[in-house]
DNA sequence: ACGCACAATAAAAACGTTTTTATTTTTCTT
DNA sequence: AAGAAAAATAAAAACGTTTTTATTGTGCGT
């Protein structure tokens, strides 16, 4: 014999060898050689087919516990086809002095991240930084199957994501909605309503000439806002104050130039509706340069993404939605798209809590007592 | 014959069928029928093998072109043992009130999904609450190979992911360091270094009390800051204000909250440090209601995480570092880990640039003429 | 007691790769 | 020009699953 080992002293040899070989994670192979039943009966019962006994399903749930084994993903993956992936487009601004822009994501990717705890499914981010690269981010998601599901905002008003996903009919929740009538999941705001009802306590305070710190109009919420903006004039026989609509990026810096630039018109607006937190820090730093204050010599409403207009000074006055209860609901739509719902019922339009910090009625005061 | 079909006609009929069938996605099988090559030599010529044949490998590569094949990252990653994720451990923060904490993180995935374009993997974000559930799911990562890297931020003086990670000689890389002296891939601010420069500044002008708003002293980086603010008074033959320093979550809340005990103490301080712009916000906040104003009554020197300080009311001095270079940076890193490089090189700690908003001598003035 | 349905499980095939081993073709030596 | 060595490619095996098909065993009716 030599030193040719026969397979016993080979077998014994390993095991005396690499005792770490023991400990290598189990597959369901381990689970077979473990139980003595055959791998297909160990994945069936593991995946609750009701073909296999309960004594051997339990014999074989409890080899599993014992072992620690956990089904291996990319097998899985494999095999059916299936990523176990869930796919989340997310703006990227590389600009410096843009910083702010797009801090509501964390409170985005912590709702979404608490939904899918306890599924099979990975949050998987994909950054972009123009339109045209979320959509071609989409489109090779979904060619190649790179994920199950797709999550994303900054809904465009026709909006080709949404075009692209619902003709695949690929899984997605949508932030926002567009103007087309698709029949999609999604998640949003009543922006229409939030400015709606922000400028309608400002009229109500007397005010006549309200500027709208406002996104850019190719988004669908833009438009949106600026719905809710008119009608506000326009139920209380006024004509709207478009003069003063403002669109732009949303970063600080954007609202302290459009309110610099706003304020020394000819004809000044006497309160600002700010759609962002970002935005309202930068009108309230134009206004502070400007030896305005608010509540004394202009009125700020504005719209609460991240909670921390209480901190500024004065506290302004918000629409308050918790972001990261869309990023939850979002999360959970997309799972239940993905387990087969039809999207016409996974849709949820939230409405924003007011929560007034302010009078808001120095329009009232300026134009004469009450 | 009948209905039956011949194979022939089987395949013209399906050609017929579904000319979809040949836009399904292309294998390396497809590509083998198409050059008349093996898979195995397809698949070695994707690779850059050496042992094809340029003229071959050119055929398949345009072939490949052509068809617009994608490698299959489920058949790669179960066949490779790889998974080509990047995981990144994220904190979440679910408390209403806390909607700032973490606001870095959007530019922290930023810079990281930057690094990441181009290369072969994906970012796979995993959410977690507290510092033991991130400890378990960086396990998890290791022992399931849930992905080939890991980047985490939010490091402890001993920090369990570090010593598990080091151990296990998994490649990851961190922000932040922990204390003790493993040698592993780490990004850093210099915090020693920025907590000594503020508050120097601060004693150069005259402040003898200076408060330190700072991180929970579980952190490492917060054991740095208190270091450099030491430094600062030893060198200046001082003693350091350590009854001043508070050590809490990094919220706007904890920022104006102790803020407002500093300064109700009995003897308050005369300048505040700030070691993020969330609390910087709410020690301003703090301010204004207690009717102090910056730069009048109280200087205030901050770090700034996302580049909103120059539009606090007054701008506050503030040492800069953008954070998305950071990030990138991480997945640089994390990158070439992967790629094997060993970790001893893969460290570098970022000096922050010191913005000058204010004068920042108020001491000086308060205690008498310079 | 003999097949027969049916239940339970085993065996095999497949997903798309990479890698190892085997085979064929080419080139070089003499 | 025959043979060996080297180069190029093909074939096969493997990764860990799920699913389809095949096999075995059991109880039943007649």
């Amino acid at each position: 014999m030599g030193n040719l080992l026969t397979v016993e002293d080979e077998e014994a040899g390993m095991a005396e060898e690499k005792p770490a070989g023991s400990r290598l994670t189990p597959t369901i192979k381990t689970l077979a050689a473990r139980t003595g039943y055959s791998i297909g009966t160990i994945s069936k019962a593991l995946r609750g087919s009701p073909v296999v006994t309960p004594s051997t399903r339990e014999a074989i749930f409890a080899a599993a516990r014992e072992l620690g084994y956990q089904a291996n993903a990319r097998g899985m993956a494999l095999r059916t086809g299936r990523t176990y992936q869930a796919a989340v487009l997310m703006p990227i601004t590389s600009a410096a002095g843009y910083e702010w822009d797009g801090v509501e994501y964390t409170q985005i990717l912590s709702g979404i991240s608490q939904a899918l705890e306890g599924s099979d499914y990975q949050l998987a981010v994909h950054g972009y930084r123009k339109f045209d690269d979320a959509c071609a981010i989409a489109r090779r998601i979904v060619d190649q199957r790179l994920a199950d599901g797709l999550i994303f905002s900054g809904v465009l008003s026709d909006d080709a994501r949404i075009t692209m996903l619902v003709e695949a009919d690929f899984p997605f929740v949508s932030l926002g909605r567009c103007r087309k009538p698709f029949v999609y999941a999604h998640v949003d705001i009543d922006n229409e309503w939030a400015a709606y009802a922000a400028t309608a306590r400002l009229i109500a305070g007397g005010h006549r000439r309200v500027a709208l710190i406002n996104a850019g109009p190719r988004y669908s919420y833009a438009l949106d806002r600026i719905d809710g903006f008119s009608r506000a004039f326009r139920e209380a026989g006024l004509t709207p104050s478009l003069d003063l609509v403002r669109g732009g990026d949303l970063s600080t810096r954007f609202g302290r130039e459009s309110t610099l630039a706003l304020v020394n018109q000819p004809a000044p607006p006497t309160a600002l509706v700010c759609v962002n937190e970002s935005t309202t820090l930068g009108a309230m730093s134009a206004l502070v340069s400007l030896g305005l204050a608010v509540g004394v010599d202009i009125d700020v409403v504005a719209y609460d993404d991240i909670n921390v207009s209480a901190y500024f000074s004065p506290p302004v006055t918000t629409f308050y939605q918790p972001i990261e209860v869309l990023g939850r609901r979002l999360g959970e739509f997309l799972l239940r798209r993905m387990a087969g719902e039809k999207p016409a019922q996974l849709v949820e339009i939230f409405r924003p809590e007011l929560i007034g910090r302010q009078p808001d009625n120095l329009g009232g005061r300026l134009i004469g007592p009450d």
